[in-house]
DNA sequence: CACTTTTTGTTTGTCAGACAATTGACAGCC
DNA sequence: GGCTGTCAATTGTCTGACAAACAAAAAGTG
């Protein structure tokens, strides 16, 4: 057991770094220098170098050398990677807890089953829970999973309240992507309640649909926000 | 005059064009394969699918192939790409007209200077309208942009609406990208008029951030959408 | 026959070294 | 000063090679 990390994974974690590291503007070093000090052939480094400049995290010019561009452009929080809130709150340095967990095991409705791309006879399981920051609730999700896709044993004890990091810690199903809906909505009786909040108020809604490599639909999800709380943001290229 | 397009950028659209055509699960040629098709080399080609991968468009397997990814994937009309309201809509076949078009050229408020990152006794552009789509209004949109970045004429006849259409068009400033926060918010009476609602509606809220590849802020803009007219979304990549 | 293990060819991952094209700075000239 | 040519540094691209991982066929096993 050699816990293989791929070269091109640590490769991308530790330039990754060094761009963060390095003051917006700022040119980073030569592309062969780079690559003897990380170990890597300069193909490999170019390879990860694209990745970033995909992501408008920098800008190569030939003759002229690579420059790191404005941290505005950062995706740092931005939606462009898909993370629980647990995680993201964590990694902002905010406190939440999760209460008001309900689960429930049931058929798919009709909404959940086209969603899911299951048939109708298709158990789920249902989970809501309200996330508070501070004394406030600031957000309700709710995730429908097909029954097969979570023991009952992982929703116990441990369990942050996000399927997403159940996925990814266990490592399966093989993720890939997200589509997520963007609304904004007003609250229903069935979401003001848990919050807190009066029927009609204004909630930021995402509608978010969990792939794995194949294609399924792994995770059906609806998430609240209360305006204001968590600052969402989009990184959008200019297209050629 | 050889209209040098480099190749990394021609082959940047074959590329696309290849993996649009190919259907959804597809296996692509071997890279040794499509160097040689498309008459690059492999380090090359390899660098231009990082591209794509890194957008989400297919994914490279280790002896096993590199594989279209479903449509699902596809950012469509997704926001990763910054369009105009306009150029999304005759993308979707949707007809809208520009209506109550608001010009006034006067000083930058704090707020507007901070997010422009000029001084305070800067001119700017003040530019609002309203986006009807059949008989509704369904967006309010303002851009605040220093005046020194439009002409006066480029404002009258052909005038589409956009600033970002403008920009596009004429090549300059070149621009990378747009930072796009969002937000549910309630319509204040300043966006409730124009739009024909009652103040307190919901809308969806933009605000936006348009840089120059030497990151400047070149346009400020708040954008209001009624909720359900238009759709968006993002496509959120799993993190390693 | 059914099942497991091994082999083998294909494909992507990574490497090393080389040359071309572009840029930016500097020296020299008018 | 302003222009021009030179030159070193840097990214863009190419060639060829080997390693690692996968998938399917082949061989072994009960």
């Amino acid at each position: 057991m050699t816990n293989h990390i791929p070269i091109s994974q640590r490769l991308h974690d530790r330039l990754g770094n060094l761009i963060s590291a390095t003051p917006p503007g700022e040119r980073l070093p030569s592309e062969p220098e780079l690559a003897r000090d990380l170990g890597v052939s300069r193909a490999t480094l170019r390879e990860a170098m694209r990745i970033f400049e995909t992501q408008g995290l920098i800008r190569r010019r030939q003759g002229a050398g690579t420059y790191v561009l404005s941290p505005s452009h950062v995706i740092e929080s931005g939606l462009e990677v898909l993370e629980s809130i647990e995680t993201l709150a964590e990694r902002i340095g905010l406190k939440v807890a999760v209460r008001d967990l309900k689960l429930e095991n049931r058929l798919a409705t009709e909404e959940e089953a086209n969603a899911l791309q299951v048939s109708l006879d298709t158990k789920v399981v249902h989970l809501a829970r309200v996330i508070h920051a501070g004394d406030r609730a600031v957000a309700y999700l709710i995730d429908i999973v097909p029954e097969d896709m979570l023991d009952p044993g992982e929703l116990d004890e441990n369990f942050s309240g996000s399927v997403l990091d159940i996925f990814i810690r266990r490592g399966s199903p093989a993720l890939i992507s997200s589509r997520c809906d963007i609304n904004a909505v007003t609250a229903t009786p069935d979401v003001a309640r848990p919050l807190g909040i009066q029927r009609g108020d204004v909630l930021l809604c995402f509608e978010a649909f969990l792939y794995d490599t194949a294609g399924n639909v792994v995770d059906y999800s609806f998430s609240y926000f209360l305006p204001g709380v968590f600052r969402f943001h989009v990184v959008r290229k200019v297209g050629t």
